[in-house]
DNA sequence: TGTATACATGTAATCGATTACATTTATCAT
DNA sequence: ATGATAAATGTAATCGATTACATGTATACA
């Protein structure tokens, strides 16, 4: 690549050993006498000598790199997630490469390919929507145990994973506007098949009905976590006869959708409809309200999924008795001024 | 990697041929007669082979990968830049790697190195940040030429470069106050040494005394492009005894954290004041008021920023003579609710 | 027919590091 | 002193694809 070539032969001859010892120096250290050791490593600062990537790569079969599936990178929820990934890869000088499951230009190329090209050692998803046909690939190839899941998951599969309590987060949520004096909640969800939807549906059903609060199959609303999917169901809302008082949202970003557009009609929040988001990015402190909503730990879930996918892909794995229990990182509501007790 | 092993060898066996033939089908299929070019990929489908990357980058000294440099993964304003490149690259299978300058966990290593490792062939760097420590790296490795700027730049450095029109921008923003009526324009600036800060600073001066606007100096505030330091500026705002009436800010973000931090001070916008932003990210539009902002051709960007690094790192790459004049990318006004007439 | 030329394909060296196995040296018990 | 064992280091095969060079074959032209 470039037009230098310190190989590990100059540094063998250099130092005075063979190949072999400068080898062992970088990767077994422990193997060499002190005094051999040393001389390797003034023979390898002399010379400015770096391994070479490749050839290390191809010797070893591995990649030196994993690949971390993101559903949506204009999400900034995503962001520090990456970031905790990093620090946990950090030290081990992983590569990280990341692809957008909905990138248009690559979507030709399948995410097994990576795999097959040898270009990574393992995945972390968090996109829960990949097909059956893609999973199944994963299982022909046996690549099954080096796949991660962080935020999302694969319904019913036993792939091991980090998530959010996500059942807990709908029911502080809910809980939280109930203490605020609300009855009528409505809750825009997700997409209809996602297992995000799913839970924190769940999650806010169950609590409506422990708090035994009136249901109306048309306060749940059908979104995608998209800004734009907020707008809709706002225009929903508004065209609504019996309107709801206060509505919990499945992501930040639906949150906004929805604010914007009911105030852009003259609805106020909190004043007229109280608003709970869910995620906490950075942006729900500065929006107008700002927004109450719940945190996610999105550092710490990037940071685990990272120390996971590394046990998988060890040489040795450790492979714990609960391998195939998911994670799960606590969530906490965070009060700002969207939603405010119930005005009567 | 996997266990399976589908060598160049045991296609060339199945296909009765010799490995040359199956690597140059694979490569310059021109070369070979249409009977033994079909032969091969006959063979290469039945046996399903794939190449190994490692073993091909270890012989090409090429490593089929290039890295983009963000200086915040968090903001938003960078993914379509990111979906932009991956169409560029799309076909070319690199892959890309994206790290963060600000982030901590990487920050112990250069990014020469990922060079020097032979990691990649080649860098965007949307940061025109860097050290001049770090960029001298790269000169003293003769790898200058295989990075290409994007959205930022080294200033006085004659390193290729993809950009918006920022002056533009500028003007177009006060240009538009002005239009509404305002002549009491701040600015909220970049940070200090950001290209980007100077730019649209130059700019929206030269407009501000083409229009022979008044100009006092407590109007140019200094922020970061960050939501917080617009929540900074705001607070400089309210306690001025002459206040602006319009505000021009270097982002999107900077205007999110102004207006909130307005609005949390009983001050209406954009009654009591107006505000422009520099982007349109996606969620201006979804802002309480819909934020009227310059935009960037973020996807442009990203696109031309590929392509030109494509150029670049190609084995023969082609020295155009204008090769050091950065690329401009059009900007355009897009008007929504932030800014209105001057009320008086 | 013979020779020059272009074209298609094969042979084998090579990219640079790792590591199984071999060898040497040091340590220790008998 | 001798052999056994462990520790340190060296030798050389290997990972899998690319490509310079060699060889073989077909075409054209004299």
């Amino acid at each position: 690549m470039a037009q230098k070539s310190v190989r590990i032969r100059d540094v063998a001859k250099e130092a005075g050993v063979s190949t072999a010892t400068v080898s062992r120096a970088l990767s077994n250290p422990e193997l060499l006498t002190e005094a051999t050791r040393e001389a390797v490593f003034t023979a390898i600062r002399s010379t400015g000598y770096r391994v070479n990537k490749a050839a290390r790569n191809l010797r070893t079969r591995q990649a030196g790199a994993v690949l971390v599936l993101v559903p949506n990178l204009g999400n900034p929820f995503f962001s520090q997630i990456l970031a905790g990934m990093s620090e946990s890869f950090g030290d081990s000088d992983t590569s990280v490469l990341i692809a957008d499951t909905k990138d248009q230009a690559t979507s030709g190329k399948l995410f097994v390919d990576y795999f097959l090209d040898s270009q990574v050692d393992g995945m972390i998803c968090l996109d829960g929507g990949l097909s059956g046909h893609e999973l199944q690939q994963f299982n022909d190839n046996g690549l099954s145990d080096r796949i991660v899941f962080a935020c999302e998951w694969v319904h019913d599969s036993c792939l091991p994973s980090v998530r959010s309590d996500n059942a807990r987060g709908a029911q502080l949520a809910v809980q939280h506007l109930f203490d605020l004096g609300h009855r009528k909640i409505a809750h825009i969800t997700g997409p209809q098949e996602n297992v995000l939807t799913h839970a924190r549906r769940e999650g806010m059903l169950a609590e409506r009905s422990r708090l035994e609060l009136p249901i109306k199959d048309d306060w749940i609303i059908r979104g995608d976590f998209s800004l734009e999917s907020g707008r809709q169901a706002a225009e929903k809302i508004i065209s609504m006869e019996d309107r709801p008082t206060a509505v919990f949202c499945a992501s930040d970003q639906v949150a906004f959708g929805l604010m914007s557009t009911l105030s852009a009609n003259g609805l106020r929040v909190p004043e007229d409809i109280s608003v709970v988001g869910f995620d906490d990015i950075e942006l729900s402190e500065y929006y107008v309200p700002a927004l109450t909503t719940i945190r996610q730990d999105r550092h710490a879930l990037g940071r685990k999924a990272a120390s996971l996918l590394m046990e998988c892909i060890e040489p040795e794995p450790v492979v714990p008795t609960d391998r195939f229990a998911p994670v799960v990182v606590d969530v906490e509501l965070v009060v700002r001024q969207s939603a405010a007790p119930l005005a009567n």
